[in-house]
DNA sequence: CTGTTAGCGCGTTCAA
DNA sequence: TTGAACGCGCTAACAG
């Protein structure tokens, strides 16, 4: 290709990359030759001479979950219009298999890391990482990476409980996530803080934690139902768990939201064809993976830049589970707009 | 590290690739520099000299839908197993953005492709992938690639149409997809077949064809419900499409089962806990995930060998809509079990 | 502004 | 069985 455009190949080099000041007509002769044999330069041995590889990894717990899927295809997105490839890594939850994750990341030379599991400390984050750029995403973990995109949570959940509380709610109980994530702490102490504001107790048995799914979310409902504390309204920290809640009123034969009204965290699109549809905390997911993507790019291009803490912003989503009350028509229309 | 073993890199490097035939005390001293050191082959670098990477690509038009996150996740379990990494390209449907997406995946040397979106022929596949493993996923293209996994479309709809008909329905109308994709094509076509087969009559006012969205569901369902066919039930080609058509029922103040009876392709984790519960064809999209990658890795180790076209089984999950009688302890047992 | 050279870190020759 | 040397394709460094 060198020959062909009667140049040297670092000419050429320079030519496609952009790079020096060549005269016009010998870049215009490399684009042709270039053109003409249809030439494209390895990337892997660019990647071997200077040690970047323009592809950044992602480490997600479960991507087939649809809060994971739409990250993924936010930072996809900034990525690929930054010439960034994205390696995908499904490492769960446990600590090893996320820092073997990490390190095979890291083994090929991917220039930069988004997280979005965290089952240990800033420390061993530290040492696995180097100064590998890393932003962490759904998480916090101060004092590593360099830095992370993360959902108001517990501004989410106040939003719910002060909902609750508005509608005339005193006894509202609360399905809590695990407390070993950003997301399970964060959500509880937003629970707690509103019902303090708000001037209302809350006794052990008001509130449960349990782990993300349907199924514990609707043991934990049974156990807040079955005790003393007698909610006429229950706040989730995720859509799943609001189904579970869902699933264990329908078995006792309570009505939502009469018996008892039902918000949750995360606004998923079936939310409007439930019945009774659920109030719930929406956010921009996708965004917050393109944010995530963007300033992780920024940490590889300028590695001083200091790292920052970045929160999307959460709003509420009234329907008719909360006890609001709302013609179907406008459940529709949500969903035909 | 070579070095530090007292040996050279050439017997380093057979011995940690376990080629040659070398004497086990050597062996032992190489792994143990190597291990000493904390030795990791560069991947870039072997790359370049052995012209393949153990990275395969994934081409999706659309990550964050759950079908697609479900593909993803099975591919990633297999390839991670079988010491493969996964690039991630979320393409669209356009023709060209598939293209580039491939080109790009190709020009980074992965050993082989997985697409799940066809926008063009066999010919430009052809073309586009030289003698590099290609499988499909969702889609079969015939003169291309090494072959396909696809879900036993036809066989599905009409499973929904045969449950219909047993049910007493003669009047059965179908909501399908765009008649551009194997998923598209099949399942109407199995709407067609079934209905001869139970000698119903199929006027043009009886189907309709749209995009995989609620929204277009539900516009086609008020076409349907407004045409002259005065349907009884009505049998969809996705849990999207059946959701349009739940809320087009609504909408029209029709009540399912017994005004109009439903029942879709796609079981989603939801359809349990919709009112009434939805009956669905289900199948193992993440078990299909890691078929495909396995098909491919086979296409890579073996590039000689034969391709095929592989299926996936599917199995009726009758619920509510379709109007089974069934206890509501039996939808909320599916989702606590 | 352009050409020449060297080497990124492996795996694979070839010769001993 | 082992070691030395070469080259994968590119770009950074240096020379002209």
């Amino acid at each position: 290709m060198a020959e062909r455009a009667g140049v040297s190949s670092a000419t050429a080099s320079r030519a496609l990359n952009g790079r020096g000041q060549l005269a016009d007509e010998t870049r215009a002769t490399v684009f042709q030759a270039a053109a003409d044999l249809d030439f494209r330069p390895s990337p892997v041995a660019r990647s071997l001479r200077t040690r970047h590889t323009s592809t950044v990894g992602l480490v997600v717990p479960y991507v087939a979950h649809s809060f994971y899927a739409s990250l993924i295809k936010g930072a996809q997105s900034y990525l690929h219009e930054a010439g960034y490839r994205l390696i995908l890594v499904d490492s769960g939850v446990e600590p090893e298999s996320v820092a073997a994750g990490i390190t095979t990341l890291l083994d090929h030379q991917v220039d930069g890391v988004l997280v979005s599991t965290t089952p240990f400390g800033a420390d061993r984050f530290n040492r696995l990482l180097g100064t590998k750029p890393c932003v962490f995403l759904d998480e916090v973990v101060s004092g590593a990476g360099h830095g992370s995109v993360a959902i108001e949570n517990a501004k989410g959940v106040r939003m719910l409980v002060d909902h609750m509380a508005w509608h005339g709610h005193r006894r509202i109980a609360f399905v809590g996530g695990p407390n070993n994530n950003t997301a399970g702490i964060e959500r509880l102490a937003g629970y707690r803080d509103a019902m303090k504001k708000n001037e209302l107790d809350v006794p052990a048995d008001l509130y449960r934690l349990c782990d993300w799914s349907i199924k514990a979310g609707f043991a934990a409902a049974l156990v807040i139902l079955a005790g003393t504390s007698s909610p006429t309204a229950i706040v989730t920290a995720s859509a799943e768990l609001a189904l579970g809640v869902l699933a264990a009123a329908r078995s006792r034969q309570l009505a939502i939201p009469d018996d008892l009204a039902l918000a949750s965290f995360d606004d998923r699109y079936f939310a409007p064809l439930l019945q009774p549809s659920l109030t719930a905390i929406a956010y921009d997911e996708v965004e917050m993976g393109r944010k995530g993507a963007e300033m992780l790019v920024g940490a590889i291009k300028e590695p001083k830049a200091e790292g920052h803490e970045m929160r999307m912003d959460v709003r509420l989503v009234p329907r008719r589970s909360c006890g609001c009350s709302r013609d179907m028509t406008a459940d529709l229309d949500e969903v035909i707009g």
